[in-house]
DNA sequence: GCTATTGCTGATATCGTTGTCAAAGAACAT
DNA sequence: ATGTTCTTTGACAACGATATCAGCAATAGC
């Protein structure tokens, strides 16, 4: 109440007894401080409350203490575990977390452009970018720390952190397949997200291995869009022999066939069943719930951010690439053929 | 390529030939310069690309040039629309959003130290957290700038940006009524939002003008979330006489009606009608589509973020608080009745 | 004609940190 | 005893902007 001047170096090391330098000496963990120096101002920074001023700090070590979320994806629980994910990693290190949302037209310097205005001292990026070479290797070239969710080709250069699409669609196939169905459609996601191509081969992979056939009008490209799995459902349902299982790339476009089928009065699951993947929301809330995969995408996020922290703070301990599993989730959209 | 150093206040006063305090004055538009050196300093610093560095700025001014928005609100959806007006505004305005989850324990001071250590410009505050009074009187009390999204009562003391939730109900409920339904179910959202007894009135309201009773069975309290509206459903569907509508105060809890419904074999829309509020993604990929109401959430927080820029900084134009107009939509889920 | 007022400009201090560099003392080797 | 290295410390400049205040014309007031 009495002073409203916040507290700064100077204070602590007119408390402590020693040079502001010692005092910064601290505060950032160096080396060769003695312990009882050391001690004596932690405990001045504790009796005066002293925070440093993030903007005095970033100024002179030209750190802004702000990582950015890059994205450019319309799934907005995609995003907001994402966010949550980095945001607890952020609160801990107190660093902050600062939104920048990519269209076509911004991705090469305006990016490069926004960190260096703002100091920015890492980027994460987010699928589809994570697979946009052009815009890695810029950020690459202009010497941006960056940590990448699930990008296609697990490279070298910078750290990521990855989900076993393949695998679980791979699983979730020999699932379909053990519950004795044979006419499976699938509906890729859209060719930009490397995604769309692993699940579908984790699901062509299944299907060949167990010598069934695809059929190829069974099998549409989608966009991760609600109304792309709507009208492929419409065209799948169109056939002339329907498939008794479709086996979508994301929930939202299964929501979309289960739609399609429940106009055409197809009764699911007994006369179709559906499979998602994700785990939205959405899956749990449709009639009958949806079959589906899960992902830890909040906890890949946090631990994409720890990566990107290790890299950027030279402090932190290093944080490892690393591949998070995929969980198989059966509801009551999958049943076993009947007859 | 040469030079990875940036331009400077300095590197501009030498080019315009002027003193860096009247670069200064041009970059923050202060009065008192000749229109012919602004003129001159203006070419310098387009010539240069020069941007003024935030964190210097930060440190001398006191301002960060960033502003929070405060959440807790499940709704990911309202949430991700919300982020996206407010970083239109951003945007233009060379601003930063930064994003601060809520929870029942850092409401009071720890808010207050945030914005302190990071000397946050101002804060957008969302529902439920802008009805919580003690939140907003220690806002005021530290004097911080901040602008409320959908207040209950209409504060004079801080601006606001609201929606007409009233209003909407009661036009959406006539709408039923018009379409000959007398037996009329409500699913009220959580009562620490003021949407939820705002809502609820509207419908009462309507439903009392028109001399038709509540049946005190067919109204139950949910808390907005899909899990809520489907016990609610089930609780509803349960009595000995069904409504044959069913108005529940938001799209999730419509679904959760939805399912409730369909999992007990009734028929929608012609044994039971639903109806919800928001405009969610998920309205329309239901099946029957839900008829419900949509508030424009982006604009709202559009203009909250440009009410709030305009007190912060006092150069931007004054915006005023304002009440926006929701619009029905109408959809399957609604039809007239039959006989 | 002389003083006040006003409009425009610049020199310099300042914000709160970190970086540079040098100095003082301890430890060790010669 | 002397030189060399290592540890610990502090004085002071620097980061890049804004704030203060003073100076100098030009205009206004008497």
């Amino acid at each position: 109440m009495s002073k409203q001047m916040s507290v700064t170096i100077k204070d602590v090391s007119k408390d402590a007894n020693v040079s502001i330098k010692t005092v910064s000496r601290v505060i950032n963990n160096e080396v060769n401080v003695s312990e009882d120096t050391k001690d004596r101002v932690l405990q001045s920074i504790l009796k005066l409350g002293f925070k440093p001023n993030k903007n005095a700090q970033s100024l002179r070590s030209k750190r802004s203490y702000m990582i950015a979320l890059l994205y450019d994806n319309p799934n907005k629980h995609y995003l907001a575990d994402i966010q949550s994910g980095i945001l607890q990693v952020c609160k801990e290190t107190g660093y902050n977390l600062v939104l920048q949302e990519c269209n076509y037209k911004n991705l090469g310097t305006e990016i490069i452009e926004f960190i260096r205005d703002f100091q920015i001292d890492g980027l994460i990026v987010t699928p589809p970018l994570s697979d946009m070479d052009d815009l890695l290797a810029s950020l690459d070239n202009a010497k941006v720390h960056y940590s990448i969710i699930a990008p296609s080709d697990k490279r070298t250069s910078s750290s990521y952190v990855s989900s076993n699409d393949y695998d679980a669609t791979y699983a979730m196939t020999n699932e379909i397949i053990s519950k004795g169905h044979a006419n499976i459609g699938f509906i890729k996601g859209h060719h930009k997200h490397s995604a769309s191509s692993l699940r579908y081969k984790g699901f062509s992979d299944a299907v060949t291995q167990k010598n069934i056939p695809i059929n190829s009008e069974w099998v549409k490209e989608g966009d991760f869009s609600f109304d792309s799995g709507f009208s492929a459902g419409l065209e799948i349902l169109d056939s002339p022999i329907c498939p008794s299982v479709i086996f979508a790339s994301n929930d939202y476009m299964a929501a979309g066939v289960m739609k399609a089928a429940q106009m055409k009065g197809i009764k699911i699951p007994s006369e179709l069943c559906i499979i998602g993947f994700d785990d939205s929301p959405i899956a749990e809330q449709l009639w009958p719930s949806l079959s589906t995969i899960r992902q830890p995408v909040e906890e890949m996020a946090c631990h994409a951010a720890k990566i990107l922290l290790g890299t950027v703070d030279g402090l932190s301990e290093k944080t490892e690439s690393k591949e998070f599993k995929s969980e198989l989730i059966l509801r009551e959209s999958l049943i076993s053929l009947s007859g």
